[in-house]
DNA sequence: AACACATTGCAACTTTGTTGCAAAATTTTT
DNA sequence: AAAAATTTTGCAACAAAGTTGCAATGTGTT
């Protein structure tokens, strides 16, 4: 049998190899979304700074991450659900960020209402985050 | 009478200098949100880049200028409406992203819905970006 | 006007992200 | 299973974004 993370890949038409495979798992491992500088961290120097940012690239454009918006300037990403593909990324979920650990989470269970904007506003995508206290860290 | 940026200034308890004087009227003057290089790009040599980025982190910290948080890495700054003080922002607000001209709104009148959020997770702030077309820009 | 204090500009530096190209690895073809 | 074609990786060099310390200038106060 093959590992997820192959299986993953194959499905949206990528080679298999090394780094691909390692930073996949990372996802697949975490609980909530990763930074860039969490995935340079923990592969040290085994991959190029280069390398890990193509490979996010690679992933957003296959549909396979996602980025989620942020005030501090730090992009995160997180695993897509099944129903997106290439260039069709689906979202509409709610992001949570703790205040407390910096965990972000994506609450896959809560959806994103449906927001009445004024006249000549068309909506595309809504992107909702929420900060406060995640369940791990209430007192 | 006073300028109505040093009005502001004033209230925030802020020294009146020509360079914060010229970036909250490029604030009071624009429609929508700023970056750090749409203020670099305007006022070109006239003012140090590190003068900027300092002015800025000031003005957000007194309240006058709030952080809309977006998926592509760059800080915008819109400002605030009176009821935010130092230390204290409130806009909970949406905001709007046209994905032709790139102007971002504040849409002051659209207020964010309450979100249901999964048990032991609590609310502190709630960032809604809607990007789309703005009235300007539909065909 | 002189003082204390805050702000600015400069220089140097760190971090973050990008591009071109040759070497290595992966996939495809034979 | 090996060779050819294509992708991916790592290196180097660069560009952009953001930070820090310090002297000089400007602002507010007495």
């Amino acid at each position: 049998m093959q590992e997820p993370v192959v299986i993953t890949l194959k499905k949206h038409q990528l080679s298999i190899t090394d780094t691909r495979k390692k930073i996949l798992n990372f996802f697949l491992e975490s609980a909530g979304a990763l930074t860039h500088a969490d995935i340079e961290q923990r592969t040290s120097t085994e991959f190029d700074r280069v390398t890990i940012y193509r490979t996010l690239q690679t992933f957003v454009e296959k549909g396979i991450i996602h980025v989620i918006p942020s005030a501090d300037n730090a992009i995160r990403y997180a695993l897509c659900k099944d129903n997106c593909a290439a260039g069709h990324h689906h979202d509409d979920h709610v992001h949570f960020m703790c205040d407390d650990c910096g965990t972000t989470y994506c609450l896959d269970h809560v959806s994103v209402p449906k927001i009445k904007l004024p006249k000549g506003f068309t909506a595309n995508q809504t992107d909702l985050v929420v900060s406060g206290v995640c369940h791990k860290c209430e007192a």
